[in-house]
This record gives C-alpha cells, sequence and structure tokens, in this order.
DNA sequence: TCAGTAACTAAGCGCTTGCTTAGCATGTTG
DNA sequence: CAACATGCTAAGCAAGCGCTTAGTTACTGA
C-alpha cells in the first residue's frame, strides 16, 4: 500500500515513529479524506495508541500540513529543475510534463492531498502552500512564453495554456491507482506528446 | 452564491423546502466538503430546524446522491448531444468539448460534487454514478476513434487521449470560481482549441 | 545509584455529530 | 366539524470526535 514515493519524500524524518505516523497518514487521508479520517485510525495504523500521536505532532491539522508542505515543496523543486534542463522550450516542457505527470501517477497518494485537501489546512499553513503554488503555476507559464517567444509554441493565452497543463498532471493524481494499465513513466511520456501538439510545437 | 446552474437542474424538485435544502447542500459541499459539512449547516442555510431536513431526506448522504445522480445525469447528456452532433469528429469533438468544459465552469459547485466527492457516497448509489461515468468516458473515446478511423485525427492511444480531455475538462471544476478572467464559454472555445491540436487534428 | 528524560498507554473529558422523538399549527376532506 | 395529513420545531439521545491527563516503562548519563 504505502509506494516507494513516501517511503523517499520522508525518509529522513525522525524519531521513526514520527515517520510511521506520516505514512500511515498519508494513506489514511489520501483513502477517506481528511474529515473522513480520525486521529485513531492514525495511530492504529502506525501500531500506537491515540495519545501517542500527540507526543509527535500539536494536532491532526499539523500532519496535514506536514504532508502538503513537503508535498508541494518537492512539486515545486521537480518542476523547477525540469524547467531549467536545456535551452530548446521544447525539450524543457516535455520534461517537465514527463516528469511532473509521473510524480502525480507514482504519488497518487501524496498528491491527492496536496491537490484536494487544501480547504482543511490551518490559514497560515494555506498561505505558504499557495504561494509554492503560484510558483509552479508561474514555473510552467514561463516556458510556454519562452517558447512562443523563440517561436517553436503557438497559442495566444498563455494563462490558459499554462492551466490546461498543469490540469492533466494534477488530475492523474484523481484517477490514478497501481492497477491502472500505463506506468508513470509511460504515462509521462504519451503526456508529453500531447502537450507539445497542444502548444502548438 | 447559488448560480443560475443550481437552480435549472432542480427547478422541478418539489416540495419548495426539499428544492431549498438540495440548493443549499450543493454549496456547503461544494465549499467545505461533503464531512466537513454538517446537517444544521444545511438547514440554518436552507431557513429550517435541523429536524425538518428529514421530512424531505432520509439522510445526509441521501442529499449528497441526489446530487451527485443528477449532476452524472445531466453531464452525460450533454457529452452525448454534443456528440451526436454532427458527421464529422472535429465538430462534434470541438462541441463536446466546448460544453463540457463551460459546464464544470458554470456549474463549477456541482462538478466539485460530481467528481470530488464520490468516496462518501452510499455504495448502491457508487455503483449507479460509476457506470454514468462509464459511459461520459467511453463517449469522449468514441469520438476520438472516430476522428482517427476517419484519419482526421492522430493519436495511438485513444484511451490515454480520452483520459486527457476528460482531465481537462474535470479540472476546470476544481479551479475555476466566479472571479476567474475568463467566461466559461470562452475558456470552452480555447480549450476546444487546444484539445483539437491535443488529438492532431 | 538514581534523577532525568523520551516514548509510550489507559482512561476519559467536553463537545459535536447524525438523527429521533414528541408535539404543535395549518389546511384539506368526508 | 371531526378526522386526518402535512410540514414544521424544541429538545435531546447515543455515538464518536480531537485532544488531555496521569501514570508507566526503558534508557541515559553524572
Amino acid at each position: 500500500m504505502t509506494s516507494q514515493q513516501h517511503a523517499d519524500l520522508w525518509s529522513g524524518e525522525r524519531p521513526e515513529a514520527a515517520r510511521r505516523l506520516l505514512l500511515a497518514a498519508v494513506d489514511a487521508f489520501a483513502t477517506r479524506g481528511f474529515h473522513a479520517t480520525t486521529t485513531r485510525d492514525i495511530a492504529t495504523a502506525a501500531g500506537m495508541s491515540p495519545a501517542a500521536l500527540y507526543i509527535h505532532y500539536p494536532s491532526k491539522a499539523a500532519l496535514l500540513a506536514e504532508i502538503s508542505r513537503q508535498g508541494h515543496a518537492a512539486t515545486l523543486a521537480l518542476v523547477e529543475e525540469a524547467a531549467a534542463h536545456s535551452d530548446d522550450p521544447r525539450l524543457r516542457m516535455r520534461r517537465l510534463v514527463e516528469e511532473f505527470t509521473a510524480w502525480h501517477a507514482r504519488g497518487h497518494t501524496v498528491g491527492r492531498i496536496v491537490n484536494y485537501e487544501l480547504r482543511a489546512l490551518p490559514a497560515e499553513d494555506f498561505e505558504v502552500v499557495a504561494e509554492l503554488r503560484r510558483r509552479i503555476e508561474d514555473t510552467v507559464k514561463q516556458v510556454i512564453e519562452d517558447g512562443v517567444a523563440a517561436g517553436v509554441f503557438h497559442t495566444p493565452e498563455t494563462r490558459t495554456a499554462a492551466r490546461a497543463v498543469t490540469s492533466l498532471g494534477i488530475d492523474v493524481a484523481r484517477w490514478y491507482n497501481e492497477r491502472s494499465s500505463e506506468t508513470p513513466q509511460q504515462l509521462g511520456e504519451r503526456y508529453g506528446v500531447l502537450v507539445l501538439r497542444m502548444l502548438g510545437a
């Protein structure tokens, strides 16, 4: 159940019990949603009593905030790295879509929390996360604008195009699961082709 | 707050108090999510005491099921109509994306419930709704396959392409709101252009 | 040796939840 | 005009919620 993705994202989390709680929370929030998940669910899945949760995290919402912040930070890093990877906007965009899509497939549990549990975040955590989201979208928009300026993309509304590109990746977290016929990498490659055509490359 | 969309979808709902409850539930479920919404929220917004809800609906989940069933049925009708509208797969697909996208923008509250509250549905209601969703996706896929067969679309994986097309529309319900700079119709037209290019038309 | 600390549990507190019960107006019908 | 149906409210119940308290155990270091 717990995918490799989680283990990597929080491999440095100490003490180990805190990490187990985080992984249990990711699975529970992704499967049932934040509000339908109880602190007893999380603690039990991590092999502890409910009270033990509060030694490592001050509240249920703090667990959500930790997952959302880290998930968003990792996504932004991935997008920025792909966008800086070459000089050709086509290669940058293809790499960006490949990685962004594969990330949302491989980490669809974290992806669901990141994208669909924003409302449940405490106000100040939401602010932090909203800024990360803005930077992700701006990075995508910048690659498109670079491509338009270079004459390799042909799309009049870069904001709308950026929305479409990010939408494709984000929505993968909603429908993808381990039983899907495509691997995350395959899906990324196919979406990369579709997006380049969509942008008129 | 209550958009025209809702009023149209449930204009025939009698008695009028039942309709008011339904509209209040749509707003509340879309804004806060099903599990974060209380029966007191819904009843108060509809101008009644909590007990009055149970005269018109047997449970909170029954309200959700009613919204989800009707929302899915309306979406399927819209998609099937657009898909049957002409002989040219390009015109059919453009119309389909225009209407599907505009629908998710105009009715983003209902759209959020339809697409993001499936987990909260009672099992038997979920089955009904899952079948409607299958038919929506199959209709989209069929238009793509018709286009490939006619030589006007060029995309090797029709299932993946259908996923991408529906994803674009569905995700609109997540981010669109009344303050968005594009009208639902504008957005539909722009997405129609992007999708046709994506399909290699 | 033993005070101090970190990690935990059993028990439960105060509150909110979905939903029920009992009863009250209003309007309709034989 | 009695009998009933409809649509509602005030009050509240049992269950479950997030979180706290008080205490136990195992380990560390002077």
